[in-house]
DNA sequence: TCACCTTGTTAATGAGCGTTAACGCATTTC
DNA sequence: GAAATGCGTTAACGCTCATTAACAAGGTGA
């Protein structure tokens, strides 16, 4: 993992502002002078580095689908011939930490696709498909008694509870984030295991 | 439980379609033409039921959380001496009806309470707070090691479990509701077993 | 029969907002 | 040094959309 150590460019201040904001008032609920103010132009600014306030809401969305499926492919790949259920925590693991270092992107991901062009929303499923079918496959491994179906819904549930983190965040009243990350973790292998028992 | 079986009243037809659009399009994403469309009337004919649209999702989310606590308290109460499990039971049971059976209102239930006036969106967060504790302390009375603010983001995460069934909708490729429920349930003992367990 | 309330309608108003136009000014490039 | 390019600015346009005004018609009660 390399670790970024130069300023971040106009571009990227942009959309983690708008990242932000969307996920806070919702696509139609902020204004393009919001976002411009929120990193220190005004409104019309913008359009010297977005074709348009959708095109901003595109690149998160592709974005945050792409990072998740590369992300997982890596973990399986780096997981070669290891035990199926260390496989499985390693896909909660980065789950998880996305859900908690990025949790603007987190609300935005099943919370704003309609709001995409024909293509791109075809394109953000089909990343989030793939995605799934790949937990999917691991999940059936390691519990051979789930039917494919129930599987999925088993996967779709478990997203759920990892993405809760945005519900629970306020101040500071939690066990801090390991703390958080590792019950987290916990309820999801309890969750799986409990689906898959006979 | 008292089933109804005369005619929904105008407002209540309003209600249902609003929510529908609201779940579909956020709230800023449908215009009241739409939603009079959706009733048959045209869009300034629903002044004549309701303030502004802000008063329609007002009703909603303030119906929602209140009937999500009435129930619980109605469940809690006619589980007086019952087995602890049970009660548990009893309030997942009563969660999971309501998540596949107001699947619009659920969305919305945690996705536009940010539209709302300051003093509904106060009163809508005090009753889900009160909602929240009531499951907390059933939960630490089953499981008395957790500690409270765990128990809370326990509770948090199981809701978002419970939740995720507009995700898996689509059309009928799952077990079926009954068999929809059941899986939730067994996911979300599992995912409480596995937050209490030592 | 006559007021009146209910529940609609269409037309007008006015604000908000995404986008484009027209322009300015560093900084880079030849 | 001049031209081009990158990155801003403010002003104006045009459209959408919630809300209000003005009006109509059916039913109900005195």
């Amino acid at each position: 993992m390399a670790t970024r150590t130069d300023a971040p460019t106009r571009r990227e201040q942009i959309l983690k502002e708008a990242a932000r904001l969307f996920a806070e008032r919702g696509f139609h609920g902020v204004g393009v002078d919001e976002i411009g103010a929120a990193v220190g132009i005004s409104g019309p600014g913008l359009y010297r580095h977005f074709a348009g306030k959708d095109a901003m809401l595109a690149e998160l969305l592709v974005g945050i689908s792409g990072q998740l499926l590369t992300g997982a492919k890596q973990r399986l790949r780096e997981a070669g011939g290891v035990a199926p259920e260390a496989v499985l925590d390693s896909l909660i693991e980065g789950h998880i930490d996305f859900a908690l270092d990025d949790r603007p992107l987190i609300t935005l991901h099943d919370r704003e696709l309609d709001r995409l062009r024909d293509t791109d929303r075809k394109l953000v499923r089909q990343l989030q498909r793939q995605y799934v079918e790949l937990w999917v496959e691991v999940v059936r491994g390691l519990y051979p008694d789930l039917a494919e179906p129930a599987a999925r819904s088993a996967v779709h549930s478990v997203f759920g509870l990892l993405n809760s983190t945005p519900h629970l965040t306020r101040p500071g009243s939690l066990p801090g984030r390991t703390g958080t990350a590792e019950l987290l973790h916990r309820m999801a292998r309890g969750a799986f295991a409990a689906a898959g028992a006979r």
